[in-house]
RNA sequence: CGGAGCGUAGCGCAGUCUGGUAGCGCACUACACUGGGGGUGUAGGGGUCGUGGGUUCAAAUCCCGCCGCUCCGACCA
C-alpha cells in the first residue's frame, strides 16, 4: 500500500477521552475511531491487525481439532428461556422486539445456540468429541465501557464449545484448548499466563483465565517467576495425553487479585511476581449445565441416552489488539510483533521525486509484495522527520529507509522497530534478510 | 447504578464568572524556501458554539429541560 493513497488518519495530539496508552495509540495511529460509547469503527490499519489476529486464532483452533461455524448475532429469546438465563442474565443483555413483538436479543454469548445446534443434529456418541467455534461479534451492554477496545460493549470474540461423552473426555477437550491458547498467544508475541479462575457453581479446578502481563493492565495479578521460563509447545499431537503439559503450566502459583492469597506471597518471597494483567482468554468446563435443561442427548455405546459434558473457551480477539499495544509500545508509538503487524515492512523514500530513490523504492516495493512481505510505502513528499516519526507511531516491525546518502554507496538502511537497531545493507541482502526472517517464523509457528 | 466533570473547526484548547463582530495552536489547501527525526514563511478554507425552549434590544456566555461523552467506584471476553 502506498501511504499517499492509504486511509490512515493519524493524530499528533491525543483525544481527551483516551486514558490508557493502548487507547491513545490506537487513536493516534488511526486504527480505530469511536462510534459511540463502547462501540468502535475499525479503520484500515486496525482492521488489518484484527484480521491477522483472527487468522492466528483460527489456525490454532483448527489445529486443535475445533471446527469453525458461524452463529447468528441476533438470537431468539426462546432458547434463553429454556436454559433459564433469559431472566438471570440481567441488563447486560441487549433485548430487542421484532415486528411481531417476539423477544429477541443480541447475543452476549452462544451456549444456548450451540447447544440447540447440537441437539438438533448430533444423535450418536460416535460423533463425539466435538468442538465448534466461531469468531464473531458479541454485544454486552456494559455499565461502564472504557479503555477503548479493551472494554467495549461490542467486541469480536472467538468462542468455542466442546461436547464430550464423559468427564474424562471433557477434560481432554479442556486440555486441548489450554494448549492451543498457549500457542495462540505466543504466536502473537505475548506472554500469557494461565491463572486459576473462579470455577463458579460447578466447582473443580477446570477454569483458567489467560492473563497477559502489561504494566498498564487493568487488574493486579500474582504469579511464580517460573512462568516466565515455561516452554511453549512448538509441535503438538492433540490426540496424545496433554495432561503432563498442562500440569507443567498449572503446578506453580498464579492468581488474579480476587483469588490471591497474601500468605503465599510471603512464602514465595522474591520468586513471586506482582504485576498488572489483561485477561485475553478464559476457558471453563461446565458439565451438563446447558445440555441437561435443554435436553441435548446422544445415544451411547450401549444404546442408553447420554447427556454430554460441555466446556466453553473464549478469546477476546478485539481486546487482543489493545492488549498487544499495551504490551508492545514505547514513547514513539506502537511496536507490532511481526505476526500481527498491519504491514510487515515500512518502506521510507527520503527523497520522493528523485530518480534514484524512486527507482529503488519501486523495485523494493515490488519485490516485497512478490516475496509475500506486505509493505506500506511512504511515498509522500514529506520531510524525513515526519516520515520517521510517522512510521514509528504506526509501528511496522521493519523499516527500510532509502535515501540519497546510502544509495551513493549502493546501500539502504534496515531498521528494527523494536530495538532501534539499524544496518546498512545492499538491496539484495535486505530482501534475503527479511525473507529469511519471515520463513523462519512460519516454520516455527511461534515467531515474534 | 451511585459520585464527579465535560460538550466551542478534524484534534488539543481559550472565551462563559462580568451578555455586545467566534478566537489560538496543530492538522488541511496553495505557493516559495528547506530536505536523514514532526522545519520556515506568505496566503487561504473550514464552526447553526451538543440540542430544544426561556430571559434580553442583544446569548457560546444567564435560566430550565433533554441528549451525548469522559472520569472515580460496584460488575465483566
Amino acid at each position: 500500500m502506498r501511504l499517499s493513497r492509504a486511509f490512515i488518519p493519524t493524530l499528533k495530539e491525543t483525544p481527551s477521552e483516551a486514558q490508557i496508552v493502548s487507547h491513545r495509540l490506537m487513536l493516534r495511529a488511526g486504527l480505530v475511531r469511536q462510534h459511540t460509547a463502547g462501540i468502535y469503527n475499525w479503520l484500515p490499519m486496525g482492521a488489518r491487525v484484527l484480521k491477522n489476529i483472527e487468522q492466528i486464532v483460527r489456525e490454532e483452533q483448527n489445529d486443535a481439532g475445533a471446527q469453525e461455524i458461524i452463529m447468528p448475532t441476533i438470537q431468539s429469546g426462546e432458547l434463553w428461556k429454556e436454559s433459564g438465563r433469559y431472566d438471570d442474565y440481567g441488563p447486560e443483555m441487549l433485548r430487542i422486539k421484532d415486528r411481531h413483538d417476539r423477544d429477541m436479543l443480541y447475543g452476549p454469548t452462544h451456549e444456548e445456540v450451540v447447544t440447540d445446534i447440537f441437539r438438533n443434529n448430533v444423535l450418536s456418541y460416535k460423533d463425539l468429541p466435538m468442538n465448534l467455534y466461531q469468531i464473531h461479534w458479541k454485544f454486552r451492554d456494559e455499565v461502564r465501557p472504557r479503555f477503548g477496545v479493551m472494554r467495549g460493549r461490542e467486541f469480536l470474540m472467538k468462542d468455542a464449545y466442546s461436547f464430550d461423552l464423559t468427564f474424562e473426555a471433557a477434560k481432554h477437550s479442556y486440555n486441548q484448548m489450554f494448549v492451543a491458547y498457549l500457542r495462540t498467544f505466543a504466536r502473537m508475541g505475548l506472554k500469557a499466563i494461565p491463572m486459576k479462575a473462579d470455577p463458579g457453581p460447578i466447582g473443580g479446578d477446570m477454569s483458567h483465565e489467560f492473563i497477559v502481563l502489561a504494566e498498564t493492565g487493568e487488574s493486579a495479578v500474582y504469579c511464580h517467576s517460573a512462568f516466565l521460563e515455561k516452554p511453549i509447545p512448538l509441535v503438538v499431537d492433540y490426540n496424545s495425553d496433554l495432561q503432563e503439559f498442562v500440569d507443567i503450566w498449572t503446578r506453580d502459583y498464579a492468581a488474579t487479585d480476587e483469588e490471591h492469597d497474601q500468605a503465599i506471597s510471603k512464602e514465595l518471597g522474591d520468586k513471586m511476581i506482582e504485576a498488572r494483567g489483561i485477561e485475553v482468554g478464559h476457558i471453563f468446563y461446565f458439565g451438563q449445565k446447558y445440555s441437561d435443561p435443554m435436553g441435548a442427548k446422544v445415544a451411547g455405546p450401549d444404546g442408553e441416552m447420554v447427556t454430554p459434558y460441555m466446556g466453553s473457551y473464549g478469546i477476546g480477539v478485539s481486546r487482543l489488539v489493545g492488549a498487544i499495544v499495551e504490551a508492545c509500545h514505547d514513547d514513539y508509538g506502537i511496536i507490532w510483533p511481526d505476526t500481527v503487524a498491519p504491514y510487515r515492512v515500512g518502506l521510507i523514500n527520503l527523497k520522493v521525486g528523485a530518480e534514484e530513490t524512486d527507482k529503488v523504492c519501486d523495485k523494493l516495493y515490488k519485490d516485497f509484495s512478490e516475496g509475500g512481505l506486505s509493505a506500506l510505502y511512504d511515498d509522500r513528499n514529506e520531510r524525513a522527520g515526519v516520515k520517521f516519526s510517522n512510521m514509528d507511531l504506526l509501528g511496522m516491525p521493519w523499516q527500510v529507509i532509502v535515501g540519497p546518502k546510502g544509495l551513493k554507496n549502493g546501500t539502504v538502511e534496515l531498521k528494527r522497530r523494536a530495538t532501534g537497531e539499524r544496518q546498512e545493507l545492499s538491496l539484495e541482502s535486505v530482501m534475503s534478510k527479511l525473507t529469511a526472517h519471515h520463513n523462519a517464523e512460519k516454520q516455527s509457528g511461534a515467531g515474534g
